[in-house]
DNA sequence: GTAGATGCAAACGCTTTGCCGCTTA
DNA sequence: TAAGCGGCAAAGCGTTTGCATCTAC
């Protein structure tokens, strides 16, 4: 098997989602990345995403969007919230689900594990509540969805 | 305004989702109503999600895995299950969540809703332990995820 | 008869891959 | 100096759109 190098490029995105508090999308790293990193390219960014899912140092996140995000992995049990007015995520240590291991519903579905994603104002878009939304953000959709 | 008419793949379409017991990908659409409408076009099937959920019949859901489907709207506050093995997504009633209304985080974020998505085994998955996953399921990463 | 709807194929946008020169070790 | 790596551009793939034809009303 191929031997992975040390690389500006994979140092700096690394470093990237050590300094993140949620899970970053794929535009997110170019950007940062590239701050340090001219001429970063789209598709070393892809390469050394999945590379680094497949040596388990970073795992995707799929939000209700359907915008991929990745973040570093081993961060324990958590979910994610996403604010409605800006879009950014962030992880939450908070878990509302206490299901004894085994646990099966009514019609016989076992369950295995689960994944949560809650929606809401972040403290910066409550604050300033004349904030507009990102133009980038494309989960107005979700506002009908509250519960 | 355009006035909508009444079509037979339309028709299709939506009964499609009635007899469903659970959200639906694009391809099921097409399978399922292809069936009474032979030469049903995807971009057919496309622009009738799309219609219907604008018109407030029909409203999306993204799974973890970053799969699209369709339910139809009014079902009440829900959530998903799928199963790991076969894939199949069912809808739940059960919902762990009791949030009092405006609650807010630690750290601010004000919460105003959530979505939720279990995973495990359907029943027919935990009989016959010997059923292979399905060709076409990409889930096999949440394997890893699972609480 | 007319505007909306369909089916086909082209266009799109995001992600992946091929190619080749560059860089790490 | 060799193999991994990065940048660019082409290829893929699922979704959307343009267009000519068909059809509900």
């Amino acid at each position: 098997m191929p031997t992975t190098r040390t690389t500006r490029q994979r140092e700096e995105i690394l470093r990237v989602f050590e300094q993140a508090k949620g899970p970053l999308s794929v535009q997110d790293v170019l950007e940062r990345a590239g701050l340090k990193v001219p001429g970063l390219g789209i598709a070393t960014v892809y390469r050394n995403l999945k590379l680094l899912q497949d040596s388990g140092q970073l795992e995707s996140v799929i939000l209700p969007s359907g915008e991929a995000r990745f973040e570093r992995q081993g961060l324990g049990h958590h979910h994610h919230f996403q604010c409605l007015n800006c879009g950014e995520v962030v992880d939450l240590d908070f878990c509302p689900v206490h299901l004894p291991k085994g646990t099966t519903l009514p019609g016989g579905y076992a369950i295995e594990g689960h994944e949560i994603t809650f929606y809401g104002r972040c403290p910066n878009c409550l604050e300033g509540s004349e904030a507009k939304p990102s133009s980038a953000l494309k989960i107005g959709y979700l506002e009908e969805r509250v519960e």
